[in-house]
DNA sequence: CTGTTAGCGCCTTCAA
DNA sequence: TTGAAGGCGCTAACAG
């Protein structure tokens, strides 16, 4: 590879003036400015941006880490940050923690091995709060993204949950249903804590009580809860709509219906949080609160970046992003025989 | 941030000796070693890679770059990529050309300058061939995925478009096709001119007559060919049948048919290539040439560090993997109100 | 306008 | 088993 001193000793002069070229620092005549470029050119020159980096105590590489690299809330959600950390000339690194504390701290010592200047970081759920710590206590700037962690003060860029669910479920109770189903995300998640109070919310409003038995906590990635599913439908009386906390699971909640004869939303109406992408504008099916993912990403890139350049300290911010209820197929009035069913 | 100095001060030992307990070479006796050890929990030190890189001349870091991070064979992709590189030990940087050639230059410079050690390269194009230049101009090595570059000999992991689109339009014409349009990707683009070589050998093998009227050039990430659909449709004898070259262009097909008053199958039929993700796998609509996406990743990586390993170099490695073709709901036989049209 | 010196954090080489 | 010197490629600070 060739260095600045290949450069320098090819144009006649010091590497300082090389590297004045390459920065655009400094002032520098026309005629070596074209003479080193010129030699630059011809020799192919890249700078090394480790060497850079270690001299100047920067990397202008951020990190992006998400939960689901499958998940079309997240790839949207990265590309917002894509898009904004390009335009702000950083690179980025992303990571996939699978939902999982210990890919989750894998990648924080690559981070911090890395020096990146700053995360974009979704946490995996309450656990993730060690792995944070350490970012702080390597003064690695770093913004919450979709989920909050109890004890952790950062920025953050947050989907107002609780707001969104009792809009999906404020929906089902005014076609009428009153046996209600909740398959949640892990209780240490804080979206699935919210998402549980908006249900609430909705029954409290609409003067309705609330049954602990039609709760179920699962696994925002997927959903293998056969069992627990099973033990709801064979409750003397049985949930007539299920609201699903997110995408993924609300795909298994229906595929593991089906499997047992049931049809959505002829015998159940499903909801969920999020969209499915661009496929899913095909045949739009499921009733979901849809959040603005891409927003997610490219505002909390703008936080981040703003923490890394301001010199004073800002105060914290928090933004909570509405989410908005699409009505579509996956939902309907309950029938006589649910209704019957739910009379017993 | 601690330095290996600043350890080696506080274990009263120099700093090789503590570089030499970090990466585990050399012997030391246990009793220095366990006190470093200790010094470096208490200071909490994490090795910066960057200086790291620096002296060995080598990152333990690869980049993927893919054309569209919003598709899901390309997410699938990235995963088998991210699976199988950090089981290698290597981290992975991520890149999203958005099948333009700007951006992949600018991609392209962003890892010459990063020193990354090899690259995973989906190129946008035919005119790709100029950024792998410059990369094997810099000696990092690649391996191409999905894409062939004319003139580019590297390893390479595709899938067979050929094949596949023979299989797709051979349905078709057992269906009882005979007016086949095809909407492709951009000519420059190798799976593009495979997937219309597959498209005249189905037809060959039928000894059915190819009109070359019922092919139109798109682009990959969607289609805005409007006018063109309209020429088709308008044709003395218009298409019974469509093959998208892929996953985001039968959507965009689809959903401009449907303005236009057409239903998918009974209307016209439509394939194309590439999966959906998750949330196709509710109401699977399409029938399609599915690709083993993760494997296009997996293998893809192992490729590419088996031949950094390596100190002898290597032959030239090719795969190619095979599609299956997933027979769903979005083809039927021409209606008779069809094949009447094409009678005209 | 240009060059010299020193050092970012680490590891290789050689010496003790 | 341990340490000292030097250098990876670059730039800040100072000098001319």
């Amino acid at each position: 590879m060739t260095t600045i001193y290949d450069i320098a000793k090819k144009a006649n002069v010091s590497a300082m003036t090389v590297s004045r070229v390459v920065n655009n620092t400094g002032r520098i005549s026309e005629a070596t400015r074209k003479r080193v470029k010129k030699v630059m050119e011809e020799m192919n020159y890249v700078p090394n941006s480790m060497a850079r980096s270690l001299v100047l105590q920067k990397t202008k590489m951020l990190s992006l880490l998400i939960t689901d690299i499958t998940n079309p809330f997240f790839t949207t959600l990265a590309r917002g940050a894509e898009d904004t950390a390009k335009r702000y000339g950083y690179k980025l690194l992303f990571g996939n923690s699978d939902e999982d504390y210990a890919k989750e701290k894998d990648y924080v010592d690559m981070i911090l091995s890395t020096r990146v200047d700053g995360v974009l970081f979704a946490p995996a759920g309450d656990r993730s709060l060690e792995p944070l710590q350490q970012l702080q206590n390597h003064q690695i700037p770093f913004v919450l993204l979709d989920r909050e962690v109890p004890g952790m003060e950062a920025d953050m860029v947050l989907g107002d949950s609780k707001e969104g669910a009792r809009m999906l479920v404020g929906h089902l109770i005014e076609l009428g249903h009153r046996r209600i189903a909740l398959i949640n995300g892990a209780p240490d998640v804080s979206t699935a804590r919210l998402r549980s109070a908006g249900y609430l919310e909705a029954h409290k409003l609409a003067g309705l009580p609330v049954d602990e038995s039609l709760v179920i906590y699962a696994n925002y990635r997927d959903f293998h809860e056969d069992s627990a599913l099973d033990g709801l439908l064979r409750l003397p009386s049985p949930p007539t709509a299920i609201f699903a906390a997110n995408n993924f699971l609300a795909i298994g909640v229906i595929q593991a219906l089906r499997q047992r004869g049931y049809r959505v939303p002829e015998d159940l109406s499903v909801v969920c949080f999020d969209d499915f992408g661009p496929a899913e504008s095909l045949n739009p099916f499921l009733t979901v609160a849809s959040q603005q993912a891409y927003q997610f990403g490219s505002l909390g890139m703008q936080l981040l970046i703003e923490r890394i350049d301001s010199e004073s300290d800002l105060p914290r911010r928090k933004l909570v992003l509405p989410s908005e209820l699409r009505i579509r197929s996956s939902t309907a009035a309950p029938t006589s025989i649910n209704t019957k069913a739910a009379d017993h």
